[in-house]
RNA sequence: GGGCUUGUGGUCUAGUUGGUCAUGACGCGGCCUUUACAAGGCCGAGAUCAGCGGUUCAACUCCGCUCAAGCCCA
C-alpha cells in the first residue's frame, strides 16, 4: 500500500483544467507507486486479481488497438483493486524476434547479415530500449494502473532461462521432436514461419501454358500435354504430373512418362484425385515444392525431392543454366526460352493472391529442413478442455477457439533461423548427430559461444558438438507469459505439472484474467494454454477477455495502406483521457467499433458536469456531514436509488460489461442526481440533504473511478480524505429502503411543471400560484413545492373531478396470447374498431369474456375545472396560475 | 471457398428466457440565465430494427436464404 496521505483541498474551483489534472495525477501516481502489487507469496489466492497483460512488440508505435485494450485491462484492475485485496497489473516489452530485428535494422540502417549475433543483439536491445522508453512514456500518459516495478521484456535473462526451461521440459516430457520436413520459409528472412505468420497478398503475373512432350505416345497416339503455371521457374524441380482418375480427356496419359521441356529429365504420369478438375487442363505438375499440394503428394505418393531454389530463393544447380538467378529472374528467363524453343503454348495475364510473410511481405516458398516441433496434435482433446474450462468473455469467442483446434493439422514449429531470438540450448554430436541438451542450473545459455555440459557423446563417445544456431519462435516465448509474470523456475523438470516452490508468486497462478483481442486467440492464447498446460497441468487463466478491433470511421480496418490510421498521440494531445477512456467504454466487449472523435465529446461533457456538480456540492454542504437520526424522504429515496446503482455498477464491473456500467453511472449521475435531485437540494440546506449529497458524491466518485481515473482522483483530493480514491474500497449498498415509487411520482410532478412552464414560455424560476397533485408523493411535497417555486401545493385525496372517456384497451399480452391463441387477433381487431363493452371490470369483446387481470383501461381525462390538467405515468396535476 | 461474428433514427449504441408505445448519446429544430454547468436545462422531430421467406396468437428477438462489413482459416 502507498504511503501518500492526501490533505483534502479547498474544494474544486474555476473550469476544469483536464490536461494540468491529468498529468499531474499520472506523475503522482508513478512516483508514489500507488498502484504497486505488494506479492505476498502466503496470500490467499482468492485475494488477489492476477492480470497476464499481452506485451506489445516493440515496433516504436501505440496504436488505438493498443490504447482501447489498455483501457479495458484498467476498467477492470481498478475495479479488482477496489473490490479485492491487492491486483497484480504487470507489463512486458516484446522485443524479443523478427519484429524487432527488422525495428533495428531500419533505424541503424544495417543488415544484420553483416554482423555476428551477438553484436547484432547487441544493436537490438540498445535501439529497443529506446523504444521501450518512449512506449513506457505513452503509456503512463493514458493513466493506466500497471506496477511499473513489475516489468518484463523477452529478450531479458531471465525471460531467456524461463524459455529455455520450457524447452527443456518438453523435450524432458518427450513432446518435442528434430525432424527433416516442408516448412513455410521466408527466403528473405531466411528462416522457417509458422502457417500464422503469412498473410494474403495480391500478386500481378502471367498464366504460362507449357506443353510437355510424351516419352512414348499413346495407344491414341498423342504424344503431349498441356500444363498451366504461374510459376515455371519450378519445372527443374518438377518429380510428376498428376491427372484425375475421372478425366476422361487424360486419362490415357496416366502410368506413361513425360518429359520436363528445357530441363530433359523424365517424370511419371500419376493419379490422383486431388487434381482439381475445374481449373486449368486438368494436368498437373508436381514439384519440389510449389504449394501444399505438392507436399501431399510428396508425402502420399513418396516422391523423390529435387531442391531447385535455396533458402534465399535462388536457383541451385539443378536449374543448370539457370543456377544463381533468383525465381524472379529465372521465373521470365524460363518462360522465354520455353517461347522459343516452342514450348509455351498460351501466356496471359494474371492475378492471384499468395502466401506472404507478415513481417517482410515477401512471397513464401515451402522448404525441407530440420526443424523442432512441440507435439500438439496429439492432445487436440485436453486444450479443448482447457478452454471450456475459463470463462470466455464474450461467451461466443470460445466457438473461434473450438474450430481453430478442431482444424489443426500440424504440429506447431518453433524453430526460426534468425540471429535475434532466444536460442536452443542444444548441440548435436557431429559423428552421430546425438542431441545433447544444456543443464538446467546453467540456463540461460548459447550455444554458439558456451561449450556443451559433456565433453563427451553419451552415444558413440565423439568429442566434437555443433551447436543448434537457431532460435525460438517468439510465440514459443510470449506463450510463457503467465509463468514469466509468476516467476517460474522449476526444481526438476519433465514432470509436468507445479511442484511447491515452482514459483516465486503462487498466489497469482491461475491467472484470473487473460486480456487480449479476437484475432490472436489461434495465436497468443492457444499458445499460451498449451504451455501452461504441458507446463503445470493446469488451466493458466480463470478468465478470458476478448476485445475487438478499433475501426475506421467508415467501419473499415485502420491499416497503411489505406492511409486511415489515426494516431493515439494525436487523440491524446487533443481531448483529456478520461473522456477517451470513456469513449473506449462505449461498446459492448468484444465487438469491433469504429473511432470517431465527436464520440469522446460525449465524455468531455460528462467530465465538465462532474467538475460543475461536484463544485455545487462542495458549495451546499460541509466537508464532514454526519448522518442524522432521521433522514427526509426526498434524501432517503436518493440514497435508495444510489444502493440500486452500486449492487448494478458492482455486478456489471464483475461481469466485465463496462458499457453498461457506464451508461448506468452516467443516467444516474446526470439525470437522477443533477437533473432531478441536485435542483432540489440546492434550496435545500437542511443537515439531511447534506448528508446525503456528500454520500452519493463519494460514492459515484468511488463508481467512475475505474472508467474515469482521473478526474475522480482529483475531485477526491478536493473533497474527500484518505489518500487516492483507487485505493479505496468498494462500495456496498447502505441498505436504505424508501418509497421508490413516490419519489418517481414526485419527479414527474417536477418534470410536469417544467413541461407546463416550458410550454408557457415561462422562466423556470417563474413562480407559480398553486398547484394539486393526485398521486403519491409521500412527504416531497415541499421538496417539489420549493424546487418548482409553487406557492402552495397541495394533495389531492380523491381523483379531481374529470370527464372521461375510454378511448382504448390495453391487452396484457403475455396472458391473454397464450390463454386466447388464434382468437386474439379478432380481439385486436374488434378493440381496434372500438366494438367492445366493459361491464364490472369485465371486458367483453369479440364473443369472449375477460378478467380485469388481462388488460388496461386507456382513458382520456378531460378537465374542466380551474386551471390546466397535466397527466403523469403515475399522477394527475392541476395547475392554477 | 469454409468457420465465427456484426448489421437497430443522419451517426454511434442498449435491448436479459419471443409479449405489441424499441434505450441512450451525438447531431437537428423550438423554448428557457433555476444557487454549478448555455460546452447547461426543458420540450420536440427523426427507425418499415440490412433484405426476403418461415415458425408462432405474437418476431428486433427463434430458423433458413440473400446482401454488406470484420476477424480467422483454406
Amino acid at each position: 500500500m502507498s504511503a501518500e496521505t492526501n490533505q483534502r483541498q479547498d474544494g474544486p474551483d474555476g473550469d476544469y483544467d483536464a490536461e494540468a489534472v491529468e498529468k499531474k495525477w499520472q506523475e503522482h501516481w508513478v512516483e508514489h507507486d500507488t498502484y504497486a502489487y505488494d506479492g505476498d507469496p502466503e496470500m490467499d489466492p482468492n485475494t488477489v486479481y492476477s492480470i497476464d497483460t499481452p506485451p506489445p512488440t516493440v515496433s516504436g508505435n501505440l496504436h488505438m488497438g493498443h490504447m482501447y485494450g489498455q483501457a479495458l485491462q484498467d476498467f477492470a484492475a481498478r475495479f479488482h483493486r477496489m473490490a479485492d485485496e491487492d491486483v497484480l497489473f504487470p507489463f512486458g516489452y516484446d522485443d524479443n524476434g523478427i519484429a524487432s530485428e527488422r525495428l533495428t535494422e531500419q533505424e541503424l540502417g544495417i543488415r544484420h547479415q553483416d554482423f555476428s549475433r551477438r553484436e547484432f543483439q547487441e544493436k537490438c536491445r540498445e535501439v529497443c530500449r529506446e523504444y521501450e522508453a518512449e512506449f513506457t512514456e505513452k503509456m503512463q500518459g493514458l493513466g493506466i494502473s500497471i506496477d511499473w516495478n513489475r516489468t518484463y521484456k523477452t529478450i531479458s535473462p531471465e525471460v531467456q532461462r524461463i524459455s529455455q526451461l520450457s524447452f527443456l521440459d518438453l523435450y524432458e516430457q518427450g513432446r518435442e521432436y528434430r525432424k527433416q520436413a516442408p516448412a513455410i520459409w521466408c527466403p528473405d528472412c531466411e528462416t522457417a514461419i509458422s502457417q500464422v505468420e503469412q498473410e494474403d497478398a495480391e500478386r500481378h503475373t502471367h498464366f504460362n501454358d507449357v506443353r510437355f512432350d510424351l516419352a512414348e505416345p499413346t495407344e491414341s497416339g498423342r504424344d503431349s500435354f498441356v500444363i498451366g503455371t504461374t510459376r515455371p521457374e519450378l519445372l527443374p524441380a518438377c518429380v510428376a504430373v498428376f491427372v484425375h482418375p475421372e478425366d476422361d480427356e487424360n486419362r490415357e496419359l496416366i502410368g506413361k512418362e513425360a518429359e520436363v521441356p528445357l530441363f530433359g529429365h523424365t517424370v511419371p504420369i500419376i493419379e490422383d484425385d486431388r487434381v482439381d478438375l475445374e481449373t486449368g487442363t486438368g494436368v498437373v505438375m508436381c514439384c519440389t515444392f510449389g504449394d501444399q499440394n505438392d507436399i501431399e503428394w510428396y508425402q502420399a505418393h513418396d516422391l523423390p525431392l529435387r531442391v531447385a531454389i535455396d533458402e534465399s530463393a535462388t536457383m541451385t544447380d539443378l536449374a543448370g543454366d539457370y543456377e544463381g538467378m533468383s525465381t524472379t529472374e529465372a521465373r521470365e528467363a524460363i518462360s522465354e526460352d520455353l517461347d522459343e524453343a516452342g514450348h509455351l503454348v498460351d501466356r496471359e495475364e494474371h492475378t492471384h493472391t499468395v502466401q506472404v510473410h507478415e513481417r517482410c511481405e515477401t512471397d513464401v516458398e515451402f522448404r525441407v529442413s530440420e526443424q523442432w516441433y512441440v507435439e500438439i496434435l496429439d492432445h487436440k482433446e485436453e486444450y479443448l478442455e482447457a478452454g471450456r474450462e475459463m470463462d470466455w468473455y464474450p461467451e461466443k469467442m470460445f466457438t473461434r477457439y473450438e474450430h481453430w483446434i478442431e482444424g489443426l493439422e500440424w504440429d506447431w514449429l518453433i524453430s526460426r533461423q534468425r540471429d535475434s531470438g532466444i536460442p536452443f540450448p542444444v548441440w548435436y554430436c557431429e559423428d552421430c548427430g546425438q542431441e545433447v541438451m544444456a543443464d538446467r542450473e546453467a540456463l540461460p545459455v548459447d550455444p554458439l559461444a558456451d561449450d556443451p555440459p559433456v565433453d563427451a557423446c553419451p552415444e558413440c563417445g565423439g568429442e566434437a558438438f555443433e551447436p543448434e544456431d537457431d532460435v525460438f519462435d517468439t510465440w514459443a516465448t510470449s506463450s510463457l507469459t503467465p509463468l514469466i509474470n509468476a516467476g517460474w523456475d522449476p526444481e526438476s523438470i519433465g514432470e509436468g505439472e507445479l511442484a511447491a516452490g515452482d514459483l516465486d508468486n503462487p498466489e497469482l497462478y491461475p491467472f484470473d484474467l487473460r486480456p487480449q483481442a479476437h484475432d490472436i486467440i489461434s495465436f497468443w492464447l492457444f499458445h499460451t494454454v498449451v504451455k501452461c498446460y504441458e507446463h503445470t497441468g493446469d488451466v493458466p487463466f480463470d478468465t478470458v477477455m476478448i476485445h475487438g478491433h478499433v475501426l475506421d470511421e467508415n467501419r473499415e480496418k485502420m491499416s497503411k495502406s489505406k492511409g486511415n490510421i489515426v494516431a493515439p498521440e494525436e487523440v491524446v494531445d487533443e481531448y483529456p483521457v478520461d473522456a477517451i477512456r470513456y469513449w473506449a467504454a462505449s461498446s459492448a466487449v468484444g465487438d469491433d467499433f469504429p473511432y470517431h472523435d465527436k464520440d469522446i465529446v460525449a465524455g468531455e461533457k460528462l467530465l465538465r458536469k462532474l467538475w460543475n456538480a461536484s463544485k455545487l456540492v462542495d458549495q451546499l454542504t460541509p466537508a464532514e456531514a454526519a448522518e442524522p437520526d432521521e433522514l427526509d424522504p426526498i434524501d432517503e429515496w436518493l440514497l435508495a436509488k444510489l444502493d440500486a446503482v452500486v449492487a448494478e455498477t458492482t455486478e456489471q464491473f464483475q461481469e466485465y460489461e463496462f458499457a453498461k456500467a457506464r451508461d448506468n453511472l452516467r443516467t444516474f449521475f446526470w439525470n437522477t442526481f443533477c437533473d432531478d435531485y441536485l435542483e432540489i437540494a440546492k434550496s435545500r440546506e437542511t443537515e439531511s440533504t447534506a448528508y446525503a449529497l456528500r454520500t452519493a458524491h463519494r460514492t459515484f466518485c468511488q463508481l467512475f473511478a475505474p472508467l474515469l481515473p482521473h478526474v475522480t482522483e482529483e475531485l477526491w483530493s478536493e473533497m474527500h480524505d484518505g489518500g487516492s480514491v483507487h485505493r479505496t474500497d468498494w462500495p456496498e449498498p447502505r441498505g436504505y429502503e424508501a418509497d421508490l415509487e413516490a419519489g418517481e411520482t414526485a419527479m414527474e410532478t417536477v418534470s410536469a411543471l417544467r413541461k407546463y412552464k416550458t410550454d408557457h414560455q415561462l422562466a423556470l424560476n417563474e413562480e407559480l400560484d398553486a398547484v394539486s397533485v393526485y398521486g403519491n408523493v409521500a412527504g416531497m411535497e415541499d421538496a417539489v413545492a420549493e424546487v418548482m417555486h409553487v406557492r402552495n401545493l397541495d394533495v389531492l385525496d380523491a381523483e379531481p373531478e374529470t370527464t372521461t372517456e375510454i378511448t382504448s384497451v390495453d391487452l396484457d399480452y403475455s396472458t391473454v396470447g397464450p390463454q386466447y391463441g388464434e382468437t386474439v387477433g379478432d380481439i385486436d381487431a374488434a378493440i381496434e374498431s372500438g366494438e367492445f363493452e366493459i361491464e364490472d371490470g369485465t371486458l367483453h369483446v369479440a364473443g369472449e369474456e375477460l378478467g380485469s387481470d388481462l388488460f388496461e383501461i386507456e382513458r382520456e381525462r378531460t378537465y374542466s375545472g380551474e386551471g390546466e390538467m397535466i397527466e403523469t405515468e403515475s399522477a394527475i396535476v392541476i395547475v392554477r396560475n
